[in-house]
DNA sequence: AATCCAGCCAACCGCTCCACT
DNA sequence: GAGTGGAGCGGTTGGCTGGAT
């Protein structure tokens, strides 16, 4: 059974917003409030959407929006963010006041993607999380409200507290079912493919969608995942975070033009992780990451391969079991 | 001056999730 | 528990703009 259109098309104007539509728009919000955007064009007068009034209003309107052009700091949060949450611009936009994740998706897909391209020294490893359950299926949706009320209000903190109460991350949860599900080729390690995909978005992302379905499942309390995002990111982008970096070894060469951790068959295997074991020590180091003393933080984040060594801060080493991001480690962007 | 082309960005669209009944 | 509406997300599109030819 087809869902009816979010409203009612015909008579309604597209395209761009004129500065009437604009004040007309901005004057109902101030007044009555954002929300119930299905009602708003009715009750404001205008012959939009509802949908087409709250982009309007997120994007352009809004008065806390910061206008001008992406600072180099910026430029390198987003890229870092990307990095490990992949295209959930939402989230990205989240920890990048004033932006939205329309203009944060444009301004990589303009600007950022292409250096990513040209990037020749980074790898990208994956892990394919459409085989998850529930995997490769989310297309857009949203967090929680209540999450992301929380993560609005700043309650992140409270929020990853009763994570740690009740000790392993849901995220970690799915991917142990997961983990369970999956066969020896869903890791899948890959350079860029030779098309338009640039290095740093890859199949990565569709993947980095499907476990944000898993941070969402709907056992149990609620995980935050912005929430979890924060830790990340204060480790990421705090003080002192270190650029990341890129192994020796590594290469980011499309397929038909140089060396390639994707084995000789062309599509990713167990061996392939083998091989990345045996070629890739990936350094968390390079991350200023102290896993060692967050391993309840980090558990989203932790190795999947079992042959792969991940240098622990003070040195050692440290198998991991579990994969949920994709890693692009970057050098020079 | 006219045309072409590539890049940028605002807006649209389809899908998904959550809340409510 | 099922159905439905509201809302949000990410991918994609299409028009505008500026530079190149």
């Amino acid at each position: 059974m087809g869902r009816a259109p979010c409203c009612e098309k015909v008579g309604l104007k597209k395209g761009r917003w004129t500065k009437e539509e604009d004040e007309i728009l901005a004057r109902y919000i101030k007044e009555h409030g954002e929300g119930s955007w299905r009602s708003l064009p009715k009750n404001a007068g205008l012959l939009r959407c509802g949908k087409s009034c709250r982009l309007r209003w997120i994007n352009y309107l809004r008065a806390d929006l910061k206008r001008g052009n992406i600072s180099e700091e910026e430029e390198e949060m987003i890229i870092k963010l990307h990095a490990t949450l992949g295209n959930r611009w939402s989230l990205i936009a989240g920890h990048l006041p004033g932006r939205t994740d329309n203009e944060i998706k444009n301004y990589w897909n303009s600007h950022l993607s292409r250096r990513a391209a040209d990037f020749r020294d980074g790898v990208v490893v994956n892990v394919d999380l459409s085989k998850l359950p529930g995997g490769g299926k989310r297309r857009g949706g949203r967090v929680s409200r209540g999450v992301m009320a929380a993560a609005k209000a700043g309650k992140d903190k409270k929020v990853k507290e009763k994570e740690k109460g009740k000790g392993k991350s849901k995220v970690a949860e799915a991917e142990q079912q997961q983990q369970q599900l999956k066969d020896d080729d869903d890791i899948a390690v890959s350079t860029p493919s030779s098309h338009s995909q640039p290095c740093a978005t890859t199949q990565s992302e569709e993947q980095a969608q499907a476990s944000a379905s898993g941070v969402t499942s709907d056992d149990g309390p609620e995980e935050d995942p912005l929430a979890l995002s924060e830790e990340m990111m204060s480790a990421l982008l705090g003080p002192g975070s270190p650029k990341l970096e890129v192994g020796p070894d590594r290469s980011c060469m499309d397929s038909d033009s140089g060396p390639s951790v994707v084995d000789s068959e062309g599509g990713p295997t167990g061996d392939v992780a083998q091989e990345l074991g045996d070629k890739a020590i990936m350094d968390w180091n390079l991350m200023g990451l102290d896993i060692s003393t967050a391993d309840d933080m980090w558990d989203p984040l932790v190795w999947d391969y079992a042959d792969m060594d991940v240098v622990v801060p003070g040195g050692g080493h440290q198998q991991q079991e579990e994969v949920m991001s994709d890693l692009f480690f970057l050098d020079n962007m």
